[in-house]
DNA sequence: TATTGTTATACTCTATAACTATA
DNA sequence: TATAGTTATAGAGTATAACAATA
């Protein structure tokens, strides 16, 4: 029963607080020089970037999208000259995804100036708070991932 | 130095594992019969059950959208008979907004599932776990809210 | 048959801009 | 002038379903 409550008062402030998070990250993504790239798109790059030649079915496990969705998504990519997609030979059916160079520079700016504006938003918290929230969001990164 | 590398570890935990955790819910909450309310609609539904009477300009604040994009969640819930709208007396300008019957049992049901749908997604966590990631969002509810 | 990816479709999100009505 | 809200418009996000090509 304190279990039950511990657990559910877990579940109530991460739905209270991770659609604020998430509507906060996306407006500085967008504030900050970020105006081309949405969210799924900047995760996307994200991937590419440590995951250079993913087909496009790893990528959509990433996101957590459908194969759909992740179709659009790089496809909004491949048309600003982000990404390229080529094949793979051995198997025809799949598609090798990489950053182009435009791709590796834009990331590296957007990333940068994403961070840049989350520090921002976190900058009223004190060290230690700050190394709680790490922990607890490693925490729950490992919780979703399985 | 140490500082400011302690900020930015937060920060990429941030835009790590919020989208992600964003995803989570979405889909949690599309699982489990709230097929026809999205996040943001839900997000205004909770709202509106803790402050009835609510103008659209305050829940617009509440869901960090403009002004336009919360006149088509509220038309929304308005379709769906979740929400009534009504005049307020003494301004003419403003609108009343408050659950119907049917919004408040929708709404207890939706959050029922919801939670019930996180708990889920949570419960490789333990006790103490779930006590630090409740602490920590609790901490960035409360930075991200000035 | 199963897998990879695309196209079609539909609805929602999200933003900007222009507008009406009221204060 | 400033505020509350709507409408119009546009580009993404997100899902399902149907499909083609390949394995």
């Amino acid at each position: 029963m304190a279990n039950n409550s511990n657990i559910e008062m877990c579940a109530r402030m991460i739905l209270d607080t991770v659609p604020e998070a998430m509507q906060r990250v996306r407006s500085e993504m967008r504030a900050n020089r970020a105006e081309y790239l949405s969210v799924p798109q900047f995760r996307a790059m994200l991937f590419l970037g440590k995951n250079a030649g993913a087909s496009q079915s790893t990528v959509a496990d990433f996101l957590g999208l459908s194969p759909a969705g992740t179709s659009a998504v790089i496809e909004g990519l491949v048309g600003h000259g982000l990404v390229v997609r080529s094949e793979v030979p051995g198997d025809r059916r799949k598609v090798a995804l990489a950053l182009t160079a435009k791709g590796r520079k834009d990331l590296e700016r957007t990333r940068a100036a994403a961070l840049e504006g989350i520090c921002a938003l976190i900058a009223g918290l004190g060290p230690e708070q700050r190394r709680t929230v790490a922990e607890a969001l490693e925490l729950l990164h490992g919780a979703l991932s399985r």
